[in-house]
DNA sequence: ACTTGCAGCGACGCGGAATA
DNA sequence: TATTCCGCGTCGCTGCAAGT
């Protein structure tokens, strides 16, 4: 038997004749009319050199061939449409592991609240915070090893989509007590007390950088440090200034004693954004975790 | 020289209407 | 239910033009 001719419509109407026993309601069911059915099964008839089914006076019943075809047909259906199927996400019962990318601020950020909505949704979801590799990190979206990317990157992610959550700008930070800026922020003391800086990470650190360097906004460092979370802790114990997002930098000042304030010049915004890959826009657990993310996150 | 895109043409198969 | 006839869409082939 060659499967070359073989039309889908046929495989339908052999399993809706082997339910119904009549023609005519098997064509409903496949939505083709009668004669368009009796075609069918004559094409089919004449490609397995079998009458398939046959006039009785029960209706249509299959020959003993035609059983064990509309038995096949009948499972290979079955198949094919738990492959069509788009296979559904149960977050209270899933077991899965997510994988994101995330960068140390944004762990501290994103996380308390994401791990409480987490237990309470999906508790039997696991969570694992990956760094961004310097290479090429749009191919492990691609690949699916990685899930999202979460938070301020400008130059990730090649062929990926992506969603605003919110927009952050810059503020300056100092001890909650420094003598020079007892007042707020004052343009001379911005300029005489030496910052401190995290190395940038090739995000939107550069973008501060280039933008100070291009305003000749001159400032003295005179600390830098690889990772930004020990920069807080620096700051909260020493005369330095340092910059830093407006919503890390109220977080740190809930558990430590700091002053935020105002820059005395203007600086760029820039978005904290969810990225992911187009080949997993539609599945529904990555659908899933990017609503929880614009749900808990998104202005 | 080869590839690519497009249009024209004919063969073929599917499905609907009418009918046996 | 089966058959005939017919319209229509699809597919494969061919030739042509343009681009590489």
């Amino acid at each position: 038997m060659q499967l070359a001719g073989l039309q889908f419509n046929q495989l339908r109407l052999v399993d809706a004749l082997a339910r119904s026993g009549n023609l005519s309601e098997a064509a409903a069911q496949i939505g083709v009319t009668q004669p368009a059915a009796s075609h069918a099964l004559a094409r089919l008839r004449r490609q397995v050199e079998d009458p398939i089914f046959v006039r009785t006076s029960d209706g249509m019943r299959p020959t003993p061939y035609g059983s064990r075809l509309a038995s096949s047909v009948r499972e290979a259906l079955v198949t094919l449409r738990s492959g069509f199927d788009r296979a559904l996400f149960e977050p209270a019962t899933s077991k899965r592991t997510f994988n994101v990318f995330m960068t140390g601020v944004g762990q501290m950020l994103f996380l308390p609240r994401l791990l409480e909505r987490l237990s309470l949704d999906a508790p039997g979801v696991t969570l694992r915070v990956r760094h961004v590799p310097a290479k090429a990190p749009h191919l492990m979206l691609e690949s699916g090893e990685v899930d999202l990317a979460i938070g301020a990157f400008t130059t990730l992610i090649a062929g990926c989509r992506q969603k605003r959550l919110f927009r952050e700008r810059y503020v300056c930070v100092v001890r909650h007590d420094h003598p020079a800026f007892k007042d707020g922020m004052n343009v001379e003391a911005f300029h005489r007390v030496p910052h401190a800086l995290a190395e940038p990470t090739g995000y939107v650190e550069d973008l501060l950088d280039r933008w100070l360097s291009r305003q000749k906004v001159r400032r003295i460092v005179k600390l830098h440090v690889p990772y930004f979370l020990a920069l807080p802790h620096l700051i909260a114990r020493s005369d330095l200034l340092a910059f830093m997002s407006n919503r890390v930098a109220e977080a740190y000042a809930e558990i430590l004693p700091l002053k935020v304030m105002q820059p005395p010049t203007k600086l760029p915004t820039y978005d904290s954004k969810l990225f992911w890959h187009e080949r997993f826009h539609r599945d529904p657990a990555n659908r899933w975790l990017r609503e929880l993310f614009v749900d808990l996150f998104s202005e």
